[in-house]
DNA sequence: TTTCACATTAGAACTATTCTAATCGTTTGA
DNA sequence: TCAAACGATTAGAATAGTTCTAATGTGAAA
């Protein structure tokens, strides 16, 4: 996939609020500097935490709370996904399409494993009265003792 | 199938007191209650403040805390195994073997899919450096619409 | 421009979980 | 058998991640 973007220098930075206006969602300041940390790249997996100190880092002025409304937010308008590998902290993923993922416990990182290479057979049908709603696969990685 | 034990009265409290103590764990009054209670029937899905609740409704005197404690001790002792599937709360699940699970989301229940009749293909190899530890898949299910 | 209504932000509050100091029980030695 | 000492165990208090809501900001209408 060739990137797309970031040729007239505007073109991002507008790029961002039409995106954040289709989702039905101000394009303030503090969004669009999420956004543009979030999706100028490739995939990322972001927790709450990393993202406000990068943000604080690149001079933006905004609280961990509202890093937290904003992932959620992102998430409910379906530009992010949320994975929970770790009981403490919560993970966003920018890649909202289908994938599964490796998780490297001693560091706490995430990576896409793509969608179309894995297979999962034999799963039993949804219980009655119920719908799946998607079937996720972790693979939990440690270092090689 | 038939119960076991209640026949002798000692006999299955003597059984968790073995299992404690083969898991290093002495069989302090706390931990047989617990034991009995995630170890006498069929495999159970818990969260500790649910244990909690119904260790003390059965008369057991606890924290919160020690639930905690002896739940993570279980684990370490190969008895448990945590299961992470919601960001808020942790899921212990006395099925140490290989399978994989069903979520209830509206519920927040768990419940076991047997691993044999599951079958992931095409997962790529560990990273260098690392080795796979678990593969999890978690079917997540919501009511039927 | 000024007012109004709704959206947004972030400090404060909350909840699950962990930590550590106090307690308990067991073993050893007299 | 009994007492003392030590390590194991417990749970109150502290912590960290996350959420809530009151205060603030922003855009639209007149």
């Amino acid at each position: 996939m060739r990137s797309t973007g970031t040729k007239t220098g505007t073109s991002s930075k507008g790029d961002f609020a039409s995106k954040l206006r289709e989702a039905h969602l101000r394009p303030t300041k503090q969004r669009l500097a999420l956004a543009k940390l979030l999706f100028s790249g490739n995939d990322r997996h972001v927790t709450a935490e990393r993202l406000h100190i990068e943000a604080v880092s690149t001079g933006v002025r905004l609280s961990l709370a509202t890093v937290y409304n904003t992932l959620h937010q992102f998430t409910d308008a379906g530009l992010l996904r949320q994975v929970i590998v770790d009981g403490d902290k919560t993970h966003f993923d920018t890649n909202t399409g289908e994938h599964h993922h490796f998780y490297f416990e001693d560091e706490d990182v995430l990576t896409d494993i793509p969608g179309g290479d894995v297979k999962i057979d034999g799963l039993p049908r949804a219980p009655v009265g119920t719908e799946i709603e998607r079937v996720e696969v972790v693979v939990r990685l440690k270092a090689r003792s």
